[in-house]
DNA sequence: CATGAATGAGCTTTCATTCAT
DNA sequence: GATGAATGAAAGCTCATTCAT
């Protein structure tokens, strides 16, 4: 007896993330180029069919994964904090906090900002139009709280959006060293927050 | 008239060195496996067959790039700076001064630092054992530079080699911006130090 | 409630019919290797698996297919013809009103002629020699009939089984032109009579 | 030291044109979907990525060989046997006589002819175009030739495209088995003519 | 039985490498 | 030496077939 259209569903949304999340990581790690489909499903622990079940070709599975990596949570998350009525400050060293979690924590985290390395290294249009845009939205409130900062006499001198890549920069560098190193000593919250932050006296 | 074994000699040298140059920002785009041989030898101006003259395989091109890389001169400069009587912190804007006028002059400085990364990325081991030589000379002169700085009492708190992996780190980031985006803008002087450097009044 | 045996065996028997079909047409079109169970399987409006749960591969369905074409039913009715007590001009005059009446009407009438091309086009050995046997019995009547009509006159001359084939060689093309192009006319009559009949005169 | 540009040229086009001949017969044999690029190239006798290096699909070869089929140089023949001073009974005598000679001569026009049954069964719309362009003007000129028979009373009665379709129809028919039956005998110029020319009495 | 998701053998295509010129 | 056409191993992709439900 056929299972039910929402039982198929159901399935086939489970293997779908399946695929996609696994994915992440080893495109990740080895690029699109660098990544060959017979490994990726034996990674996956699928048949190589399977994955053009899911996805009409390699190129196509990487795009959909680069969709993934936008994140609206984390944006929103990002949004709520720079309109806190709280000191900037204390808003990045929070930020700062949660980073760093998340880079230690989740794995997928760290591939996630890896790839916004891979859409640069690449210089597909259709990519970085999407990064840009996430990129963008997470820089403007990153600079929205540096703005309050400089207001405030916390954060140091310069243009907040350039500051505001400075600080993410250094994000994704620690980023694909959790990602490509085994031994790798995470960076300090404090040599994170310097990136932006007067020394504590200065306020 | 046949030419002297010397002629040939130079004639070799330097087509040698002319697909070695051109090849730097190829692979550093592309990364190894994003490289195809005939649209690297089209960049050149050359024939395919021409790359297999010089280099028995891509393979060993690209670890002939990444000796390249290693300039045993700018580790002679740093041990020389590192061992001058003057300040940490002066050697600290020198050195940054340096890096900078460099990565905004020398296209294939960029290259060079961006490969650094590439190394990380391809997990081949022959590669990493020569970066890691390369990139602890390097990480080791500056942590002396930093030790000094710390005594002095003009650079942050933490672990010298860690602090030396994060001011080098920060430095691939903008490598890798100056190679892949169009309108970049440089990190400043001051940001870069900043990595290090603690604000001026606390001496 | 379960069902009697007859009655399981009528709906197997119901939906392989159905199957045997509805494949006929597409295999027509398409060919062996240019039809796709997943393609099959939708215009029958199954599941692919359906049609293995009835034929053990689509090798075997093909073959059931050919099996189908080869209608005993109007050998039989040529066959009778053939022997019928009057001339054979009215005989071939009766064959071809037949014929175009079927190609006019009946959709698999023209799949089913259009598929010995096919078995032509294929060179597999086991398809051929069914379609062979078929082929020669409907072309033995049919020499029959033009041998009776070279002693009466009426049919031109030439060796008679070459002349059968030649008749149905051309009916074949007409099934073709049916089946493939939208906006046709058919031959007439007259032109298909006259690859075998003399003009009305000559008797 | 490296070839001049003329001759890598006439080397290429060499090749090309071997591919393309080679193709034809291969392809009308077995059809666009069976033919595999593997048992091409072995029949070609050339390696597989060769045929990549001309074509840059196994679909765009085929394309191409359609277009081959187009020979303008048949269509004059035919234009300017149409305009002839003779009689129409004499043109069609002598077109059945030159059709008769290449189907036994030239395998590749029966090949050639084959194709265009190809063109039927496959309903991509490019291919069809340009089919069409071809088999109207062949049509076009052997219906001229039909309405000068039908003045001077030596063609039968009909619609004369209808009947130049009906003619080049056999053609076709004859050309099919040429190239798939071993053990053919081809139709007599008579059989062929009839399809066209009353009995030599009646004019 | 009926289904369509999963599979992998086998196809098409790519690209590092060879080699005649 | 220098070239780019030729190659085939290996990659991407398709589709007949299997199988859990």
């Amino acid at each position: 007896m056929p299972r039910s259209p929402q039982q198929y569903e159901e399935v086939r949304s489970e293997m779908r993330n399946k695929i996609l999340q696994k994915s992440i990581l080893y495109f990740a790690k080895n690029g699109f180029s660098g990544t060959k489909i017979s490994d990726l499903s034996k990674h996956i622990g699928i048949g190589q069919g399977t994955i053009y079940v899911y996805f009409e070709s390699k190129e196509r599975l990487f795009q959909e994964i680069l969709k993934q990596i936008n994140r609206p949570k984390d944006i929103k998350r990002l949004k709520f904090l720079s309109k806190l009525p709280i000191r900037a400050r204390q808003k990045i060293h929070y930020l700062t906090h949660e980073i760093l979690k998340q880079l230690e924590a989740d794995h997928s985290f760290s591939a996630m900002i890896a790839l916004h390395t891979q859409i640069l290294l690449e210089q597909d249009e259709e990519h970085s139009s999407d990064g840009t845009t996430y990129q963008s939205k997470l820089y403007q409130f990153t600079a929205k709280i540096i703005e309050q900062g400089q207001r405030e006499g916390s954060v140091v001198f310069g243009h907040p959006l350039k500051l505001a890549d400075y600080y993410w920069g250094v994000v994704y560098l620690y980023a694909l060293k959790k990602l490509f190193t085994t031994k790798y000593e995470m960076i300090s919250a404090d040599d994170l927050n310097r990136t932006l932050l007067k020394e504590k006296g200065g306020e």
